[in-house]
DNA sequence: CTGCGACATTTCAGATGTGACATGTTGAAG
DNA sequence: CTTCAACATGTCACATCTGAAATGTCGCAG
């Protein structure tokens, strides 16, 4: 009753923008670098998708421009019932559990593969993900963790990275284990 | 040189069905649920896009009728330009590393609950979490992992579950705890 | 012989994402 | 005073995904 049926759309590039622009306000141009270096690893964006969604949002009352700059800059901060609309989205919404994969689909078929394939397969994977994870311990390092809510918070999605990618290497080496022939004579 | 450029596009459904069919012929029907069953843990798709991507396989020549059943059903099996098509992908095209997730999406604006809020939102996903590695270890206790090639590589897509469910078991409880006042008298 | 659940496919509107291209401004280095 | 990188936004075609609805058949339990 008191929820809008029509209102329950996923859309969640729609509520990241939201949520940087709860921090401060910003035009398109910063929230595309503020994303690339942050959430572009959990929820990807293209340039396109961003400013689109930005007119969009401004469209529905959710965001505001509050200032034009040089070059056409348009700055736009969080209105109400935008911060309504975050806070609905993360109370509310329970996320979409299954993430596509693309790595993983590819493995039900190595079968397909000669052996020697399928290794190279799971080898290529466990050195893009330790490369990623040293990625991952850069940003760790390079940053202070204590200041602010967005930064602490940003430490638990990136603390969820490294056990990920931590992860991702010992069941690549447990694969890889199980695609060696049994009594290998090499 | 060697590599058509134009034919680089991803489209994983499709090499998902490919796949799937590789393993025998089936009908749209019999792919849908033996995708409910296995694929769309890694790689969900509705019924309305399974169709029409087996239309769209056969107009392509990667998979052919073999023959029309009764009620219209239409069995396919895979040609050899799907054969190797499906090759291709698996051995030439690099998997997209960046899987959107809408939960980690959250975790970074999770400053804007309160702490109560917070906690509720973690606890969720830590028992979400553990209802669903139940529901994959059923899966590891109900099968035989020993029989033909894609039951074996199955069970390592399925580790990969195991796992991963149980390093956001384990992330889970170290965000609460990182969450919880540092000395609360509670 | 009737109803109904499982079988089976198609279509469609609309949302969302991708990648490329188009267009123009501004400030600072040389 | 020129030029060039960074700033800044917009548009388009096309691919893909979502959810629902429409349509009909077959076999079997009652």
């Amino acid at each position: 009753m008191s929820i809008m049926e029509g209102t329950l759309i996923r859309m969640s590039l729609r509520h990241g923008i939201l949520g940087l622009l709860s921090n401060r306000p910003a035009s398109g141009y910063d929230l595309l670098s503020t994303f690339q270096e942050t959430l572009a690893n959990v929820w990807p964006a293209t340039q396109s998708q961003l400013y689109g969604e930005l007119n969009r949002l401004a469209n529905d009352g959710l965001i505001r421009v509050t200032s034009t700059g040089a070059r056409g800059r348009k700055e736009y901060e969080l209105t109400d019932a935008g911060g309504d609309e975050l806070h609905r989205w993360l109370v509310d919404v329970e996320p979409k559990r299954v993430n596509r994969n693309d790595m993983l689909l590819r493995v039900f078929f190595l079968g397909l593969l000669t052996r020697k394939e399928a290794v190279a397969y799971i080898e290529n994977e466990r050195a893009v993900t330790e490369r990623y994870r040293a990625e991952l311990k850069a940003i760790e390092d390079g940053n202070d963790w204590s200041q602010g809510d967005f930064a602490a918070n940003g430490r638990i999605a990136l603390e969820w990275g490294l056990r990920y990618t931590e992860m991702q290497r010992e069941w690549a080496d447990w694969a890889l284990d199980r695609l060696a022939p049994k009594r290998s004579k090499d």
